[in-house]
Parts: C-alpha cells; structure tokens; sequence
DNA sequence: TCCATTAAACTCGTACTCCGAGCATAAGCC
DNA sequence: GGCTTATGCTCGGAGTACGAGTTTAATGGA
C-alpha cells in the first residue's frame, strides 16, 4: 500500500468505481451471473477477470458454477463470501421492532420480531432503545468485525438521527444515536416509509423505474419520490411526508400543526369520522377491522369515501412528478381492492388530461412488511459499498 | 489514439471523470481560479497540471492571470477557449421568443429577443418553430461546428421532445424536433419553469442547496425540486406541474381536466374572480396591472387572499419536500412583496411544527427574466461535457 | 466417440489518469 | 536581496480498464 505513516489513502478518484458497480448490482439482482453483471456494466471480459478475481480476494465476492444455459463455457453466479461484510437493518414501529442481518445481496438473516408491551411507544421508548443497542451487541459478538453499518427505519418523521414526536404538539427530538453507542458502527436512520419505497424501487414492484413514486397508509399517509434507486429525503431527511400538504379540508387542524392535511382525510380516523364514531385509539387496527366488514353499507360507504381521497391525492402526485409507476403499501392497498371503481375514477379524474391515455400504473408493493427492512438493509449496503468503504475494507488485506 | 478503423473508442469508464468536473465547476462559478479548483475538487497539484493541460490541448480552457492574492506564486484564471464548443439556448413563451448563446462558463453572448405578432401563440405555431430554426441556421453560421447542441425552454407542459398544448382540453402534442431538423445538433427540451429552478440552484439564490424548490407564477404556477443540481423532471419529462395538485376548491375544474387545482387559485384569473370580473384574456399582464393599483381596498384583499394561498400551498410542498431553500420567480415576487404579512403567516401556519423553527428560507429568485434561458443553457453544457460527449470532442485533436 | 461450435474466461501488453515527492517559480514582506 | 508562501511543473509509479489473442468447458451433430 502507498498510505504511509498517519497518512490517509485519499481514495484515488475512480478508484474503486467498478466494484462498487459490481456489488450494487447484485444487491439489486441477488443471483445474477458473472457473465449477465458484465453485459449489464459493459465491461469488457478481461475487465470482469480483473474485478472478480479482486472482489473475491478481498472477501467480498464468491463464483459458484451456475446452472449451464446452453453452449459455450458455463459461467458462475456472483454471491457474497462467507467471510464479507455484512450489516444490520433494524425497524422501529409503533407495535415492536425488528431485526435482520443482511448480506451484499441483501437477503436477510436472523430475522427477529418483538412487540412492544405498551401500545404507546414514546412510553417505553427509552427501553425500546436499550433492547435495539442490545441488538446491535449481539449481532456485533455473532458477525465480529464482518458487521459494518446498522441502519434503522423508523415509523414517525425523522431528522437526521433524530425521531421528531409529537406528544400533543411539543415536537420534542430523540437522538436514537444512544443504538450504535459503543459499538463504533455508523448509523443511518430513515423513514420507515421512505425505506419501503426504497426496497420497492430496488427489488420490488418499481424495480427499473427511474422516478417511482411510494405511498403507505399507516397512520396517515407517508411515502417517498425515489429517483434512479434514491429517495428524495430533503435537506435534513424529513422529505416525503406527504401526509402534510393540504389536499383536504382547511377548516381541520392536524396534530402536525398544519391545517387541511391529506393525512386527516385517508386512514382509520377519516373512517371514524364518516361513520360518527370517536377518534379510535388505534387507527391502524380499526381500520384492519373495518376492512373485514365491508358488507355493512355505512362502512362500504366511509371505506369508498377514504379511497376516493386517496385516489385524487395521488393523482395530484402524478401530476406534480410524472412517476414511471406508483406504488402502493399497508392499508392502501385494502382500500383499494375494497372500492376499484372508485379508485380507478377518482385517479382517472384527478389527471391532467395528457396523462389519462397510459396513466401510470398503480401497483401493491410486493415487499409489504418487510419493505421497511429491506430498504433499510439496501441503504446500509449502498453505504459499504461506496468507494470509500471499499478503500477502506481493502486495507485489511494489505 | 487507439481507435482504428471504424470501431468506436467506447469511452473508456472515467476517463474524463475529471475534465468533467472541472468543466462542472467553471460553469456553477464563472472566474474561478485554477488553485481554487483544484481545492474544491480536492486534486493534487500535479493532477490539476495534467488536467488543465490537457483541457487547454482540448481548446476546451484558457487560463489568464489571476489578480495577486498575497504572497505566493500566483494563480491563473479558468475561463472558456475562444475556439471552444458553444450551446444554443432558446426560450418559447406566450409573449415571443429569446435566444442566446453560451460559453462553458455559462455567459449568455448575442442575446437576441423577438415578439410574437400573436397572443394566442397556437396559433403561430408553424411560424414561430421555423423563426427558431432559422436561429438555430444563424448560430451555426456564426460558430460552425462550435455550437454543440441546442437547448429549448418552453413556456408549457413538455414530454420528451414535445410540447403538450391544451386548446380546450383536446392536449394534441407538438413536435419541437424541426428546431434542429437538419442541423445535425442535439435537441433538448424542458419547462421554462424547471429550468430556471435550474439556473437558481446552479448560480442563483439556491447556489449550494442540496434539495431547492423552485417555483415561479405566470399564468398558473409551475415549478420543480432540484435535488443536487438536477430537477426532478419525472419519467416523460412533464414533472413539475405543481400548478395542478388538488390544493384548491374541488368544485372547480382547470382547463387541464383535473379538478381543485391550485393553478386556479394564484394567477390573474384567481385575482379576477375575487374581484367579480370576467376571466381575462391575458391573466399575466392583467395581473401585473393589479399590482400596480395595490392601494384600492379590493384589489389588496383580493392580492392577500392569492398570495395567503400561494404561501399555503408552498407550506403543504415544504412538508412534503423538506427543501433547504424555496426560490420564488415571476409574479410570486410581486404577490408576496404586496402582502408580506399575510405570505409569512400563511407559510408558517402552514408548516408542520417542527419545521417552525427554522423553516426554509423563501427567496427571490436572482436570475428571473433571464433563467430560463440560463438553465437552457446550463442542461445544454452538462450534455457537452459529459464524458462521452467530451471523449467525441477530444477525437477532432487527435 | 469425436469434432465443430459457442460463450465465456484468461493472459498479456498497453493506454490513461492520478498521485506523491521533489523541485522550480513568482509573488509579497522585511 | 533574501526569506516566506502559495502555486505550478517534472518524474516515476500505481491502479484500472481495455483490445487482441488464446484457452477452456460446455453443447450438439456427424
């Protein structure tokens, strides 16, 4: 190696830009052969000899013989080494947390499910973050020094590394960076929505599309515009709420601070209202159950309300973006397959006309509950795999 | 070189990584130094020797003394070659048309400026395309194969190479491509208002942000994110339309066929049915005619209501955004310098709390008239100097 | 069974770019 | 006129990708 004394490499421009080619393309195809990654990059065969055979000396790539596809000398399927890095993709939501280790192709390992004993979070939330830094220990003892980057979805706004919340309006800040501490891991912190659509535009129903447009109901609507693989999460992380423009009823005030929110129009709590019912303390689930008696007219009548809503919001999102594809997730996706005329009308109608004669499709995600945490492994793994992580990892085998 | 015969050199990957990013630098800052450069792009001092040699090998750069900044060995000056390659920018509006061309520094040179004999430019269509292409013949007279390709701002919904034009509803398309028909140049086509977001975010009051929102009001509003430099343009090329998202009254429908749209309630038509006229014929120049007469009592209340709805709407696309700076063009200068007051408390009522705090700050654009046709002009340069793009102008020198 | 065909991998020499180290240069400052 | 300072230039070397040519491992037909 050139790095002397205190010296840092500088990570020579270029340097690693084809591995780092490489490895995002077989995160976003797991299995693809040697011989397809080549085509796909344009690299020429003496090319790929040389970056295979680097990868595979740093750890970081193995070549198994891949099924014979005809004539001519069999190639191999690039697959991560058992000895390769690896990171942990974490999910912070209102019922519980979840965890996965993921591999340079981004399939999960050790997947593990908890549920919170509260149904309020910011309750527990201090113990909540104790139980993922445990988390974060054990998968250190378990994968040593292959573990590299833990990145965690989070269901509510996110700043940085920080969760907004807002207990009735105060709006205060958690640092969640307490999960990493000690562990020398760097942190990424998204939005759990945001991180779906990620994983969708990656390896699900948006794969391929170069501007991909990603909306989840939960509680409230979030989402995310991805472009080219990356969401657009703003200046500070905080993009994609888009829950929080007013395409609804101004007289109506929303726990955000806003007025007229998308949010107050389409999820468990616009339900209740249309059948003069309290706010329900659990929107998410209410509305699950609501879905499951759709025979009952008022709630054939609320549901097909909320779904016309929906779909004049996103239509409004279409005109504003020109997506490639929508895609939809969570209760979105009951909603609706509980009312498709409406549905379809109410997007047909909300377009500008030029873009009625091939609208763009609106597809089910096809991640659903594990989007959030395939997205998040995906970024983590975009982060390992920049050049600079590269250059670093590489310095190991020197 | 090695190219021989008729097999293509098949731009090598990164090789003029680089002398792109030079070339990127001196066009967002006009007058940079060499040293200056060569710190911003962190490059060493004998990279920076090779490549500012080889770009002035190219006829790509000059350099010219720099004034003496204190001790040491003074610096020189990046400026374009006085041979060096030349884009064509051009700007379609309702009112007429602009041209000019552009140097590698971004400068607008032979600025030229015609009137449409029409207001209803549809109906001269024809005319106008070929008064354009006639400029197009004029500037390669005048640069010979200098000029490298063309770039079109236009004042209206764009997919692809086409003008989408809405007489009533009927949305039959434009083909703009006869601009260059013949010319053997490379079209490109964009939004007038995406491309002086464009200009904003490259050299105006959104220099430097990561994520900008542009949006500027003529007749009906229009705009676009620019995330990194480059607009969000969607996949046909027609995002933006901010202009046509449901955050007006639903009962109303816009010529676009969609319904609510927030066009509808920003530009001289909306000014004209709070004040109980009929719809105007030109809703800019009407506009801009009540502007003058903000001390008449009806027409200031009818000026607060629009711009209390422009500050709204911006509010709901901060929400969703999360920009680091929001840049305002056309009319929506004038609205909120008429009613300040109302802008900011609209704006911040509108924000999600924890943005109040330091909410994005709302400015002036810099470039106004001029940044269409500065955006033209910077799309334009980017598609020169890209790395094949200069790896074909580098074959005329070998 | 053997051999032509095919697709892909490997080897070798080369081109290109960037870098570090060392040296040269042109200004200001005392 | 020398010292300081910032910058530019020269040289040798490293890293990566490529083209051309060769080798390899499969299929499929005679």
């Amino acid at each position: 190696m050139t790095a002397r004394g205190g010296v840092k490499p500088a990570a020579r421009r270029g340097q690693w830009q084809t591995a780092t080619d490489v490895l995002g393309l077989i995160a976003r195809q797991p299995g693809i052969t040697r011989a397809a990654a080549a085509r796909e990059l344009r690299l020429s065969t003496s090319s790929t000899t040389e970056v295979t055979a680097r990868l595979r000396d740093l750890h970081l790539l193995t070549e198994t013989p891949a099924p014979s596809q005809g004539r001519g000398r069999p190639t191999t399927v690039l697959r991560p080494h058992p000895r390769g890095p690896v990171v942990l993709a974490m999910e912070l939501r209102q019922a519980g947390w979840r965890s996965a280790a993921a591999t340079l192709d981004g399939v999960l390992l050790d997947q593990q499910s908890t549920r919170h004993r509260s149904r309020r979070p910011d309750a527990v939330l201090a113990a909540v973050l104790a139980a993922l830094r445990a988390g974060v220990d054990r998968a250190k003892e378990q994968y040593g020094d292959r573990l590299l980057a833990v990145s965690l979805a989070v269901a509510g706004t996110v700043r940085e590394d920080h969760l907004m919340q807002a207990p009735t309006l105060g709006w205060n800040t958690v640092d969640l960076s307490p999960v990493v501490a000690g562990s020398g891991l760097p942190l990424l912190v998204g939005n759990d929505a945001t991180l779906s659509g990620v994983a969708e535009a990656r390896t699900g129903a948006a794969a391929g599309a170069g501007t991909a447009l990603h909306l989840i109901v939960e509680v409230g609507i979030g989402g995310t515009l991805i472009i080219d693989g990356s969401p657009a999460s703003g200046a500070t992380g905080a993009g994609g709420e888009y829950g929080h423009i007013p395409f609804g009823d101004r007289r109506r005030t929303c726990p955000c601070g806003a007025r007229g929110c998308w949010d107050l129009e389409i999820d468990g709590r616009a339900l209740a209202e249309h059948l003069h019912e309290p706010e329900p303390d659990d929107p998410y689930s209410y509305a699950e159950a609501l879905l499951q008696r759709l025979d009952e007219r008022p709630i054939s009548r609320a549901v097909a309300k909320v779904t016309a809503a929906l779909a004049t919001g996103i239509a409004g999102l279409v005109n504003a973006h020109d997506p490639e594809v929508v895609t939809l997730g969570g209760l979105a996706v009951p909603l609706r397959a509980a009312a498709p005329a409406v549905f379809s009308t109410a997007y047909s109608d909300g377009l500008m006309t030029f873009h009625r004669a091939s609208p763009p499709a609106v597809l089910d995600s096809t991640h659903q509950q594990t989007g959030a945490l395939r997205g998040a492994a995906a970024v983590a793994l975009d982060h390992i795999t920049s050049e600079s992580a590269l250059a670093h990892w590489s310095d190991r085998f020197s």
